[in-house]
This record gives C-alpha cells, structure tokens and sequence, in this order.
RNA sequence: GCCUCGGUGGCGGAAUUGGUAGACGCGCCGGAUUCAAAAUCCGGUUCUAACGAGUGCGGGUUCGAUUCCCGCCCGAGGUACCA
C-alpha cells in the first residue's frame, strides 16, 4: 500500500467539510482559546507560497489546543475592500464586487487544498453589507462620543453637552482641536443649533476638519507619500499639488497615552511594540511663548530642552507657517517668497531626504527673548516641519546639531551655555553630565533642575509651561474611492447628522464610472440614488433632495483600516444581525489569544485596531482593553527571482527621420557566467588603487562598459590586468565589435556595451539555472527573436533573492506543490524552512526531504500487506524514543519553534525505523504528535488503526521522564576548552572517582604529553576540562 | 542618521540557563539493488596531507564563549530633519 496523498488529502479534507469538524461553539465546559491570522486581502494573482506560512503555524498551534483539550475558535475571512478591485473597475467596468467575489472563490480554494482547520461557518467579508453595517455603527459610536481626560475615557457626547449646559467650556477637560473658543454656560444656551454643532465637532472623536492632502488633479484622488516620486504621481506621472481638503479625521491622539501604556501589558514582539512607541513619539518639554516685536502675533515653540531656553540665537518656522507672510519686511519679502517656492516644489519626501543641504530664509523680524528681552532674528528654513508641534521651533545651536549647522552655514552667533565644553566643532547633545552657565538665574544648575526652574519661570511671567507632545496625529479617515465602506452620514446646511443605527447597512450605491466626476467630487458623486429622506428612512433617489426632509449623502467612503479594526471581535459571533456580536460570545471568547500575522502591520493596523478597541472598551462593548494577548511576527518568504542580461549600447547616433533611437539587429543576451565575468573586472578596475581622477575618466558617466573599452584600447590600466583578465577583457572586445558592425550601418558610433538585468519568469528556469529558451521567447513579443550566447551549450541565468511579487516573476503559488508532493508536505516544508518569524528564500529543491520523511512515516504503519502496526509491548528504546520526542515536540509548540520540531519527528521516524518498532503503543501517540503538522496522513492512518473519529481532538501524549533516565554516560574530554576525546561512564561516579579514571586514561597522558596538568575541571553529567 | 533584526559548511538551518559547534534536511561523492532507469537502501561530506584551525572582524571576562561585555565591519527591514 503505497502513501497515495492526493487521495488521502482530497478524502480528509472532505469529510472536515461534512462533518465540520473544525466548528467552534460559543459555549463550552472547555477552556477556550482563539488562534487568529491577519485576514488577507483576495489580490487576482491568488496565494503564493509566502502567504500559507503564517497560516501553517497558527493552524498547527490550534491543532495543538484541540488536543490539548481547549474549545479552539480558529476563524478566516477576506479583508476584501481594496484599490486594486476598484482600480480594474476603472478600467474594464466590471464592478469590484465581482472581481471580488471571483477572487475570494480563488483563494478559497487555494486555502481548502491545504488542510487548513479554519471554522468556515465563521467567515466574514468587510465588503458584505451585513459586515460593514457594524463599521458604520462604531462609526456613529465614535461620532457620538468626547474623550474626556479627567475619567481618561471615551464617553456619550450628551455628558459634554450637559457640562456646556451648565458650566460653559472653560472648565472641560476634554481632548479637543485646538483653536476652541471659550464660552460660558449663558452664551452654550444661547447659541443657535448649527453653532453648537459647530462647536460639538471639535469634541466628537470622529470629526471633520481640513486637512492638506497630497492632491493628484489629473487622476482626481489624494496620494500618500509613497505614491508621490520624484513630485510627480507614480502611476502616470501627472503633478501632485498640496490641497487642503474637508475630510473625515479620527482623534486616535486622545488615546496616544494609553496606546502606549498599555504595550507593556500583551506579549508581542519587541521590535513591534519599539515601532509603535516611536511612531507614538512622546516628548516631555515645555512650550514658550516668544513675542515678536512690532507685531500682536506671538511664536509658540515646543521645546524638550527648556533648560536651554538662554541659548536661543535664532528662530526658525516651517515655511508653510501663517506668520511668515504677516512679519516679513519689505526688504527681505523677495528672498522669503522664493525660497517658499522652491521648498513647495519640493515633496514631503524629498525634503526628508535631504539631511545634508542647508537652506533657509531670514524673514527680517525678531522676537524677543522671554527673559533676557534680547531681539532673536526669525528665520524660516524647512527643516522645520509645518505637522509637528507647532512648525515653529527656538534654536539653541549649542546644544542642537541641526541649529548649529544652520547657525554656522548664515553665520548666526553660538552662544555657549554649557559649563567647559568645547563647541568650535559641532553641537554637545549630551544632557545628563552637563552643567547650564551663561544662563542668568539657571546658571550653575544640571539640566533636571534647570528643566524644572525654567518650566516654573515661563509659567510665572505667563510665557510658557510645561507640555507632553506626541508625533502622532489624527488619522484621516475619508477615502476619495468608490470600493470602501459608504459613511452613514447626510449633510443638513453642511452640517454631517448620523443616519439612525437601526436604518444600517447604509449600502454602496451603484454607479455608472468608477472614476471621481469631472467637478472633482469622489466616485459616489458619480450616484444618482444617493440622498437621505429623513421621512421614509431611505437611500432615495438625488432629484428628490429638497433640503427639507431629504438631504445629499456623504461622497467620501472609508479607508481599508475600517474594516480590519474590530473583525477579530466580530468572528465571536458574524451571523449575529441585531448586534456586533452578543454579550454572551464576547464574555465566552473575551480577547484574541494568539495572532499571527507580518510586520508590516505594525503601525497602521495593529495600532488602529488598538484604538478602536480601546474605544469599545470604554464603551463597555468589549470587555479588554487590548484585543490580543499574543502577537507572532512571521517571517517574508522571498522568491528567488532569475534574470537574463541584454546587450545594449552605448554612443552616438544621429537621430534618424523615424526619430527612433537604432536598434540590435536582434536583442542578444548574454549567459550569467559572461555578465558576471565582465561586472567582476570592471569592478575590479573600479576598486584598484586608481587616482580619482582615473577613475572618473574610467567610469566618466557613460556606463560602465565603455570603461572597458577604453582599457582595450590602451589608454589606462591596462597593466593592472593578469592573462585572465586580459582574455576577458578581450572576449568582451569582440562581442563589442559584433554590436559595431551591426549598427554601423545605421548610422550609430558605438563606444560600449551596457548590460541591463531584466526578469525572467522562474518557471522558464530549471533546478540548475538553465533558461528554457523557447519558453522565454514565446513568453513576449519583444523576445521572440532574441539570440543567446550561452556558455557550455546552455543559457544560465543571475539568481536574486527578492521579495515574491508578480512584478518581479518570481511568484510560486503552492497548487503545484500541493498536486506533486501534497499539502502535507507543503506545511512540513514550510515550517521546516527555518525560525517561523525570519524571512527567508524560498526554494523548492529541499521539499523532497519533506515529501521523503512522510513515505517513511507511511512505511512505519504500512507496508505491501497493509497496516503491520501489533499490539505487542515497546521497547525501552521504543519508548526512550517516544517520550524524547514528545518532550520536545511539545516545548517547540510552545515556543513557537516548528522548524526544530520537524527535524525531531525526523529523527524519531529515524530511530523508530531502526528499531523495527510496530507497538501501537508507540505508533498512535506518535501519530497525533505529527498531525497538527501533517493532519491528513495523520488522519488516515489512525483511520487505520481502527479509530472511527477524527483524530483532531484525540489527547495529546503525555510526557514521561522516567523513559529518559540514563545510567552511564559518554563525556567529552576536553584540553583548555576543546574536545579531544570521549570517554563513557557511569553516572554514579563521584567528582573524584570520575577525575582518577581520565587522568590514568592513556589519551589523556597522550595529550598532556608529559606535562602536569593546572587543574582538572569536572561538572558530572557534563563535560570534563583539563587545563594545563 | 536613528530604531529593529541578523551574520555559523556548497545551501536552508541546529546548538532553549556559558559545557562535545555544524542536529535535521537539501546538494554533492561513493556503494547496493536493477538489463537499464526511476524509486529505495547503506556509507561519506566544515577546512586542513597532517599538527591543528574554525561561528563577520578586533579586544575582554572565564577552566571553558556561537552564547556574556566593549569597540568596529557588513546585510535586511522599518522610519524619517520630531525641536
């Protein structure tokens, strides 16, 4: 009987479906425990073999729960609101809804292959309306609520405005935007309706506020950073412009503190909770007030070194500040205008970027300093960023390595503060051993008490106190996009009302394009049902709007954020239609036990997520403050991608009537080992020991290939090449001289080769590197009459390890491997590749040692005759084997370490083979050892032992150490640390007895060779050094 | 620049509190079986002829360091002038 694993995988996962083996239930005497993936989001180009991997390690350790005896909920669903559906949308007019669907069924069937015991009945979409009716009502939760910081929670605006009712805003201690007025109670009651709103918005925890936004007017969308190169829109090249923008915000700041207290409380990686502290950036200081002279306006700077306050010389704003057009003088109106303009021109990035340019602008104004009244020139420079703090800042050039650069690149004075340090060189940051001087009623004090006195000081002249400031900042939450969440909010007189929750889903509504409409509105403008009678509590049709009783609807939709902020929550119980889930499922399931997902979630969802938790807390929604105890970090599977190298040339040419530029005859590649050759000599020219100025000339920008060339012809370096070389060199000539002859004709002067790197795709390639050319030629059009020159008959590819994408055609989906070797041996694999949280190549040479171990274990239980497993007693070897690899399969769940525990059932089938074991004893504990990780051939073998259920929830063996003791022992003797012998003794021996038996061992006088030895160091059960 | 994680055979990796460096697998080499091949099985495989050396480099602590400490180098990912 032969291991026929595609008939055993299709049989199991068949009879999972049928029996829904893997249904979690909400109530349970057993323990619970909830295993959760970062859901993905169904992309067209299906899974590939990265994505299974984090699923393979939370599905063995839920596997592992079940037998352990815990009620495991173990849930999947599709994050399924994405710009990729919308954007094929805009271009073949198929509704995302579909290209959705499509691809959901794709990757369900990809998943199904792989054995996942996934609670299918618990599936959820962010798409479905009866999902996202529960986003839109956190929605509402949120609008309807303030933080207020002196019950440091979340609560139901109706308190704020009982507050406003009675004692006006002076004494709320609320989190808030920041230009709020004051009002008394009086002047709250007196206010009309569309006022209080007004006001109320700038408490709301979602809000509406204008942002500047990075706006693409040709494609008629907003873009985040990345999407920006160079200035221009990536997709297109069409120029970006900053653009301040009405738009939907979330106050995730109320929580900044919280968010980060509470990271010492979940056990995730530390990196991560690093990235969310950092991307959180507290910073303790103070904030001043610095008056500027002959104006009303005043500068507020933030500041964590207040301390310093006596060491100001200059001030600088972020160009983009409002002050800057106000205290401008005439004479220097010109200069600040132009440097504005070209800051402006400069993108977000670029500007970042750019940490070793010193540009800024004297605006001709001066403040005065708070206490010494001294006049401090303002400057403006874009170092300063308009988004943190106050966009302004008090340059302390002294004690700042950005001020004093800047104070030394315009020549701005230094003042020294510090008490014997040296600054002609650069700024002191140190702050700790440090001593203020020059510093009027600071002077002689370290820099914590300075701190304390100089926050005290600032505060008593009314110029200043003491301030936590942090990096993070609300976060937008309107999408110009047709393929998100609509907002269950109508416009009355501009002012945005909350659509009642019973009314939910509020649902997408069909449109005609997919694009944003030609006056710029968002793709919903595109609606023509898209109002809100208020009467009848319907979407109704936009010719009805009447600004009475039926209203315009939001345009905007959500973010993909939305949706993967609470689903964990919501998988407790999808079905439910009344409630985001009942009391009963949260109180059963509480919070998640162990995610599992990449770490590029770090700071986006992973903190929202976080935050809207929070929130539903306070709300006491949700009964935890965090939603996931646990957090593993997996590791990116990178493709190896295969390259071929093209030939292509350097020189001149006259541009011909077809103003084309001259082409190869026929493209021609060349073998890796020829590419390699040249790049290693012209490398190794590059890094002798060349004046610069040969250098240049060799390199002299023109690509690196005419460099050779000019080294053939013998102008320089030519002696610096042995025979090897030179026959390189030479060859390289003579490939260069084919390319001459080709295109002379047409009119071109070729200098010299250039060689570009384009992707191959890797099923084109074999195990040894070698292209299949007639596959790569027929693959496209600009290939089909290519020539090669190939070396030993054979065209050899470059290999990069890369990040598996379709772009880079290095993508290795696992329905092959599943059809060839089978899932089973796929999951082996995957986990045997190394640490579950690094990233690592993928590379399907090794999956034969996996598909190998599992024919092995087949012919453990089966052979020819069938199942030869017998009721006939272990051995103690037998069971020495066993239990060592219980102990230590179960340690390595536990430490999330799969790699070292395949290796273990290796080992065990190993020796068990050896052994000739057939106990049933032995072979069944084995088998649900092995099935969290192989459950298929674990399945069906216990099928054959005779077992009628499923093996998914039989108990997980039980360790025993008394088949792991040992009476003797084979020590390494060592000399000065290394081993050089092993000796096998007993384990009763003593210390001494031990010690008499190695010295009179003859290998031992062998290696002391006469000498005496210093000391003989004897740990027993361990190791045996001898120094001397 | 800063933060984080890494660097061990030809390759993926193992060595969990400092105690035999290279488990397990791939690949490679040799052998058995076979008319032959596939499959399977057995043996070998860090370098070195050997003495020995050896976990990115240089120091240190220790009887003993891949592991701990100090100083560097290199790679990957993240972040971005954060006042």
């Amino acid at each position: 009987m032969n291991y026929d694993f595609n008939e055993i995988e299709a049989k199991w996962q068949k009879y999972w479906a049928e029996n829904q083996t893997f249904k979690a239930e909400n109530n349970s005497d057993k323990e619970k425990f909830y295993v959760l993936d970062m859901f993905p989001y169904p992309s067209g180009a299906g899974l590939h073999v990265g994505h299974p991997l984090g699923y393979i390690a939370s599905d063995i350790y839920a596997r592992y729960k079940r037998h352990k005896g815990f009620n495991v909920l173990h849930p999947m669903g599709y994050d399924s609101f994405g710009l990729p559906a919308e954007q094929y949308a805009i271009q073949t007019g198929q509704h995302p809804a579909i290209t959705t669907e499509t691809n959901i069924n794709r990757y369900r069937e990809q998943l199904d292959k792989i054995g996942f015991s996934f609670d299918w009945s618990r599936e959820v979409r962010t798409s479905n309306p009866d999902y996202y009716k529960w986003t839109q009502w956190i929605f509402i939760q949120l609008f309807n609520s303030w933080y207020n910081n002196d019950s440091n929670k979340a609560e139901d605006i109706s308190t704020l405005v009982a507050l406003f009712e009675k004692e006006g805003n002076t004494t709320v201690n609320a989190v808030s935007d920041e230009d709020i007025i004051a009002f008394t109670a009086e002047e709250w009651n007196a206010f009309d309706t569309k006022k209080q709103q007004e006001i109320l918005l700038q408490y709301r925890l979602t809000y509406l506020a204008d942002t500047e936004v990075n706006w693409c007017p040709a494609l008629g969308t907003v873009l985040a950073n990345d999407e920006i190169v160079n200035g221009v829109s990536e997709r297109g090249g069409h120029p970006v412009i900053r653009k301040k923008m009405t738009q939907w915000s979330m106050r995730i700041s109320a929580y900044a503190q919280r968010l980060l207290d509470d990271l010492t409380t979940v056990d995730w990686p530390q990196p991560l909770k690093d990235s969310q502290t950092n991307w959180i950036g507290r910073s303790q200081g103070a904030s001043a007030v610095f008056n500027v002279n002959g104006h009303d306006e005043v500068i507020e700077v933030f500041t964590t070194r207040p301390d310093t306050i006596f060491g100001v010389s200059f001030m600088t704003l972020a160009p983009e500040h409002e002050l800057v057009s106000k205290i401008t003088t005439p004479e220097q109106k010109a200069e600040v205008e132009a440097y504005i303009e070209a800051t402006a021109k400069r993108s977000e990035r670029e500007r970042m970027a750019d940490v070793k340019t010193i540009s800024g602008a004297f605006t001709g104004a001066y403040a005065e300093h708070p206490f010494t009244k001294e006049p401090i020139p303002i400057w403006i420079g874009d170092y300063v960023l308009a988004g943190y703090g106050t966009g302004a800042v008090m340059a302390v050039p002294c004690g700042d390595q950005r001020d004093y650069d800047f104070a030394k690149h315009f020549d701005i004075s230094i003042p020294n503060i510090f008490e014997g340090v040296d600054i002609s060189e650069e700024a002191h940051v140190d702050k700790d051993k440090t001593v203020i001087v020059n510093s009027d009623f600071l002077s002689g004090l370290p820099y914590k008490k300075a701190m304390k006195l100089a926050i005290y000081e600032l505060e008593k002249i009314g110029h200043g106190k003491g301030k936590i400031n942090y990096r993070l900042r609300d976060a937008v939450f309107s999408r110009q996009r047709y393929w998100g969440e609509p907002f269950p909010v109508y416009y009355v007189d501009g002012m945005p009302q909350m659509i009642d929750a019973k009314h939910l889903p509020i649902a997408l509504p069909e449109v005609e394009k997919y694009l944003p409409t030609e006056t710029g509105e968002p793709p919903l403008g595109n609606a023509t049902v898209w109002a809100w009678d208020t009467v009848s509590n319907r979407v109704v049709d936009n010719s009805k709007i009447n600004n009475a009783t039926v209203w315009p609807l939001e345009l905007n939709t959500m973010p993909g954020w939305a949706g993967s902020s609470f689903y964990f929550n919501r998988y407790m119980e999808p079905n439910n239609e009344n409630e985001i889930f009942s009391k009963e499922a949260i109180d059963y399931w509480q919070d998640v036990d162990l995610y599992i997902g990449g770490s590029e979630h770090a700071t986006g969802h992973l903190l929202y997520a976080r935050f809207w938790q929070k929130f539903l807390f306070d709300k006491g929604v949700v009964p935890k403050n965090e939603f996931a105890k646990k957090l593993i970090n997996q590791g990116m599977i990178t493709g190896t991608s295969a390259f071929v190298y093209r030939v292509d040339f350097e020189g001149s040419y006259s541009i011909s009537k077809e103003s084309n530029r001259p082409v190869l005859k026929q493209p021609l590649y060349i073998s890796y080992s020829l590419f390699k050759k040249f790049d290693d000599l012209y490398k190794y020219i590059l890094n002798s020991k060349i004046s610069l100025e040969e250098k240049n000339e060799f390199v002299n920008g023109n690509g690196y290939t005419k460099g050779l060339a000019s080294v053939a012809e013998g102008t320089v370096f030519y002696e610096l090449l042995d025979e090897e070389k030179k026959d390189v060199l030479a060859s390289f000539m003579s490939l260069l001289e084919d390319v001459r002859v080709d295109l002379r004709s047409k009119g071109a002067d070729v200098i010299g080769l250039k060689f570009s790197s384009i992707h191959a795709d890797v099923s084109f390639v074999n195990a040894s590197d070698e292209l299949d050319i007639e596959a790569f030629k027929n693959w496209r059009e600009e290939y089909k009459d290519a020539e090669f020159i190939l070396e030993d008959d054979k065209y050899i590819v470059g290999r990069e390890v890369e990040k598996m994408s379709k772009s880079k055609y290095n993508v290795v989906s696992p329905d092959s491997i599943c059809v060839d070797y089978g899932a089973d041996s796929l999951r082996l694999y995957e986990m045997f590749l190394g640490p579950l949280e690094q990233s690592k190549p993928w590379n399907t040479a090794g999956i034969t040692g996996a598909h190998g171990f599992l024919k092995k274990l087949w012919r453990l239980y089966v052979d020819d005759n069938g199942v030869k497993v017998t009721d006939t007693e272990p051995s103690k070897d037998n069971l020495k084997t066993l239990h060592k690899t219980i102990k230590k399969v179960e340690e390595d769940i536990e430490n999330f370490s799969f790699n070292t525990s395949v290796s273990t059932f290796m080992i065990a089938v190993n020796e068990l083979s050896a052994q000739k074991c057939t106990s049933r004893e032995v072979l069944e504990a084995l088998i649900i050892l092995v099935s969290p990780y192989a459950p298929h051939i674990a399945e069906e073998l216990w099928n054959k032992l005779g077992h009628s259920e499923s093996i998914s929830t039989a108990p997980f063996p039980k360790f025993e150490a008394s088949h792991l003791v040992e009476s003797s022992k084979e020590y390494p003797v060592s000399f000065n640390g290394k081993m050089r012998f092993k000796l096998e003794l007993s384990l009763d021996l003593s210390k001494e007895e031990i010690e008499k038996v190695v010295m009179s061992h003859e290998k031992t006088q062998q290696q002391l060779a006469g000498r005496a030895p210093k000391k003989v160091i004897i740990v027993p059960g361990k190791i045996i050094n001898i120094v001397g």
